[in-house]
DNA sequence: CTGAAAGCGCTTACAG
DNA sequence: CTGAAAGCGCTTACAG
């Protein structure tokens, strides 16, 4: 790489590198005229500034990194959209980061080459966690519960989702009804299925043991899941499932297709967050709408007024909304 | 923030800064009890070393940077995913940098705060390009065809595309074919339209302008496009229609069954990209695979090629592969 | 209005 | 084996 630095700018146009960057910067007092052929020079030579040597002494980068563990799946892209486009209105550019290990992300976090991160990654460690805090370094997590000075957090109530889907067909006159429950050890659904649960018992349904079937938020795993159940035909058939997410209800209503089911008619299912394919689908899917644009909105907000308004950080959940689509019915009698 | 600087670190264990970057890099004869006594230090302290500060004198930064215009949709995170995991391979980390404007993104590469460049944006004008090249930074695109010492590209063969579609759809013995146009001045929906014309030219099957529909890569108004197409009835309905994304596939057969008309046996559908909702979708779309991943990997390869090897750029195409599932159905006669 | 100089946080010959 | 010093490419008081 060949780089123009700014002293080969000053040499050329005859004037030191203050003058450079002064015309540059807009910052001090030039001439007209020492100013517009400063700018002729930078521009024939291309010169750009370098961002380390720019911002080793000025410090802020006008970067903000989020930081995820991949961009497979459809909620990436709206979330980064939305973070890119929140950034771009405080001029603020960003950097999506993928990574895996949490001590690498705590380093990229730390070297000081972005201004604030936004995180989803679980594998954030309570003492990494912490870490942070100490640094101050304003950090906005998209899958906790952490607030502190420089500390936010902007998640979804993923327990309001079970218990909207729980009302939902307990209202539709259900009481045979069946779980398909997402990843292990995920705060969402964890969060769903005791919302779920929770809404189900204030009309008197508990829902056994044996009805809740692992989709791990998979469609295959999904599918699976609810093939071995009917093949088993140990229990009678739920009258409808709640899945944890939309790609394990497809999952699901494949299985039961599958095995000469038809849904709604003969089971309804709902799912959870209300991905794009929701709408195309076959039958289209009644779900609970979580808005990933609003998170990465918010959350670029959030961060933006930590770092610039030095505002306190604080801890917001989103409430979902139910979507009624053709995917469920009421009970038949 | 608060930051640890080396002469924070330095000043607490009582050696010098030189001794501190020696034991953290590796450079250097440091004693075994230093080493220790300085580890430990840095340990206690968190000490990250400043990623600009160490990168100015150092040149590499090791990071490589993925230029996108947006994350939405399947593609991206494939490819970002594969790009990735090459990288870290190698001992790069990789930033997804979202933006529209050329000239912000220019400035992003030229800034030196990556080793190199990967393109997805039709947007970067020739002169732009001319730029990269005099200033000799390693660059690939996805999206062009363009090579040079410090410059390559890894594009789809568009055109192999379509001539497989078209090839396939002739072989079962459809002579009616329309085609759902992609994007406006797009390099893959020309290519494509190209080759799906040149193979039906074969046998010798010629497809008239008023069946050249416009999808624009989008479901719905490829979906409109063909509901206007049937409302209109001007034209016998097609045998057959290549789409060319699988996404606008997906909108032209939500239109032909919305109008009556089943797939594949009154109408046969083939896509291209092999998007995973192919693989869900009712009926399983018949498509030219084109493999994200691979093209990811390949970039990066190349780019570290250059980088690393010094080795030339260069141009090579991704052949796609026809995945036939259940979309299409030879002619009834 | 312009420039010499100090300094940001690091690395890297070089001397001892 | 250890450290003082120069230098990476910038910005920013400060002097003139």
């Amino acid at each position: 790489m060949k780089r123009v630095t700014i002293k080969d700018v000053a040499k050329e146009a005859g004037v030191s590198i203050t003058t450079v960057s002064h015309t540059l910067s807009g910052g001090g007092a030039i001439s007209q005229k020492t100013r517009e052929h400063v700018l002729e020079v930078v521009e024939r030579m291309h010169y750009v500034a370098d961002f380390k040597g720019q911002n080793l002494k000025a410090r802020s980068t006008k970067v903000i990194g989020l930081f995820v563990r991949t961009l497979r799946g459809t909620y990436y892209g709206d979330l980064a959209q939305a973070i890119y486009e929140e950034g771009s209105n405080a001029g603020y550019g960003i950097n999506v980061i993928i990574a895996n290990q949490s001590d690498k992300i705590m380093v990229d976090i730390m070297n000081g080459r972005i201004d604030g991160a936004i995180i989803l990654n679980e594998g954030i460690t309570q003492k990494e966690e912490e870490l942070l805090r100490e640094h101050e370094i304003p950090v906005v997590f998209l899958d906790r519960e952490s607030a502190d000075k420089h500390m936010s957090s902007i998640i979804f109530d993923s327990y309001e989702d079970g218990r909207i889907a729980g009302e939902y067909l307990l209202g539709l006159g259900h009481n045979r009804v069946a779980h398909i429950y997402g990843e292990e050890n995920n705060y969402d659904s964890i969060e769903r299925l005791r919302g779920f649960e929770d809404a189900l018992a204030k009309g008197g349904v508990t829902i056994p043991r044996e009805y809740i079937l692992h989709g791990n938020f998979e469609r295959e795993t999904a599918c699976h899941a609810i093939e071995a159940f009917i093949e088993e035909g140990k229990y009678p058939m739920p009258e409808a499932i709640f899945a944890s997410n939309d790609v394990s209800a497809f999952g699901c209503i494949e299985g039961l297709q599958k095995k000469g089911y038809r849904v709604p008619e003969d089971v309804s299912v709902i799912g959870c967050d209300d991905i794009e394919l929701c709408e195309w689908y076959v039958p289209k899917l009644t779900t609970i709408h979580n808005s990933f644009s609003t998170q990465g909105k918010k959350a670029m907000r959030l961060l933006l007024a930590m770092i610039e308004q030095n505002d306190t950080g604080k801890i917001e959940k989103l409430s979902g909304r139910i979507v009624i689509r053709e995917s469920c019915m009421p009970k038949v009698i």
